[in-house]
DNA sequence: AACAGATACAACCGCATCTTG
DNA sequence: CCAAGATGCGGTTGTATCTGT
């Protein structure tokens, strides 16, 4: 449809607004809310069309808008928020109150990119730009044109399952999973995938990022996925190509925004009950986004309820039980290769028990 | 002071989706 | 169900301002 067809029929202006076509639009806005867009500018008296009265009102008139610098805690979260959400400005702003989707886009573009380059992060990625250059073809996940996850969702997000479907990957070479050096095979007939390539990733701790030091951090979880290997093998699970299981231990990440690296740590193993039935298919990524976890407020309590994911229950008790993975972690001081070697066997187990309960 | 380039921000454009008759 | 209009979104462009020479 393109341009609004009212500016066809009518010589409409363009360009900046000035003072006087602002106060027309406040005044009646105010006075009488702004309705059907298209009818705003003719009650307003205004000589443009309705959808850049829309946009004058959305990015600059509300009167809830904050104005002034983003603090750093707000761009530390747009960070954030990019690297899970992509470039869905409008989802990122509805998770900063007082902020426009065009001005969080403008920040990115021209401050938030520029900085994450000079941290040696690649703003696209958002993994250290070294891992990025050397990621070669042949390494790229075969659906390559899925890679970029900035592309306009309207264009490569055709269904909410589709989406589900497309993230982990993405994710995945974000975390760099195959630190975790997990056995790529088991006597079982199962493999978890080195290169992770159906790890998926859950946000859990955004809004409860908390300043530790100078240093302000948030968690997520990055939640592996097990892939079978063809038909022709001796897996206990048949049918279909993947399996996705949820892990019984959930590895917590913390990123550190000052110095730009990321610090793996790794719960417990044993402090997990494993829960291996659960179908994580049945919730779809932009559902959870949607969530209640999600809405608004970017300050909430970790003793708040725990977010929504239905066949996570158990899960997410234990989440809440969890005050802070940071420090835990440190001080178990669980180092990689061993916690992941437990790590993996809890996924072997859980996946057989997965494929006889199916 | 004048100019050019860089930067930040505002606004537009085109597309997809939603709504309505 | 369909078509047209309305709305929302993200990419892009335009412009004012800043900064350095």
């Amino acid at each position: 449809m393109g341009r609004h067809s009212c500016c066809y029929k009518l010589k409409l202006r363009k360009g900046l607004w000035s003072p006087e076509e602002d106060e027309k639009l406040l005044n009646h806005i105010t006075n009488h809310g702004h309705g059907c867009w298209s009818s705003v500018p003719k009650l307003a008296g205004l000589q443009r069309c309705g959808k850049s009265c829309r946009l004058r009102w959305i990015n600059y008139l509300r009167p809830d808008l904050k104005r002034g610098a983003f603090s750093p805690e707000e761009e530390n979260l747009i960070v954030e928020l990019h690297s899970v959400l992509g470039n869905r400005w409008s989802q990122i702003a509805a998770r900063l109150p007082g902020r426009t989707d065009n001005e969080i886009k403008n920040l990115w573009n021209s401050s938030i990119k520029k900085k994450l380059k000079q941290r040696g992060i690649d703003p696209n990625t958002h993994k250290p730009i070294s891992e990025v250059e050397s990621f070669s073809d042949k390494d790229k996940p075969t659906r390559s044109s899925n890679n970029d996850h900035h592309k306009s969702p309207s264009s490569s997000v055709a269904t909410n399952q589709d989406f589900f479907l497309e993230r982990p990957s993405e994710f995945s070479d974000y975390f760099s999973f195959q630190k975790l050096n997990f056995n790529s095979n088991s006597n079982l007939g199962l493999s978890v995938t080195p290169e992770s390539s159906l790890c998926t990733m859950i946000p859990t701790q955004f809004s409860s990022g908390n300043m530790v030091g100078s240093v302000f951090q948030t968690q997520v979880c990055v939640k592996p996925s097990i892939s079978l290997p063809p038909d022709n093998s001796s897996s206990p699970i048949s049918g279909g190509d993947h399996v996705k299981l949820t892990a019984p231990n959930w590895e917590f990440q913390t990123n550190n925004f000052d110095n730009g690296g990321f610090t793996w740590s790794i719960p417990n193993p044993s402090s997990s009950a494993v829960k291996p039935n659960h179908n994580f298919e049945e919730v779809k990524w932009s559902e959870y986004l949607n969530s209640p976890f999600f809405n608004g407020s970017t300050v909430q309590s970790q003793n708040s309820q725990p977010f929504y994911i239905k066949s996570e229950a158990e899960y997410l008790a234990k989440v809440s039980n969890i005050t802070d993975p940071w420090s835990q972690s440190q001080n178990e001081n669980l180092s990689t290769p061993e916690a992941s070697d437990v790590f993996s066997k809890d996924l072997q187990r859980m996946a057989v028990s997965f494929g006889q309960s199916l």
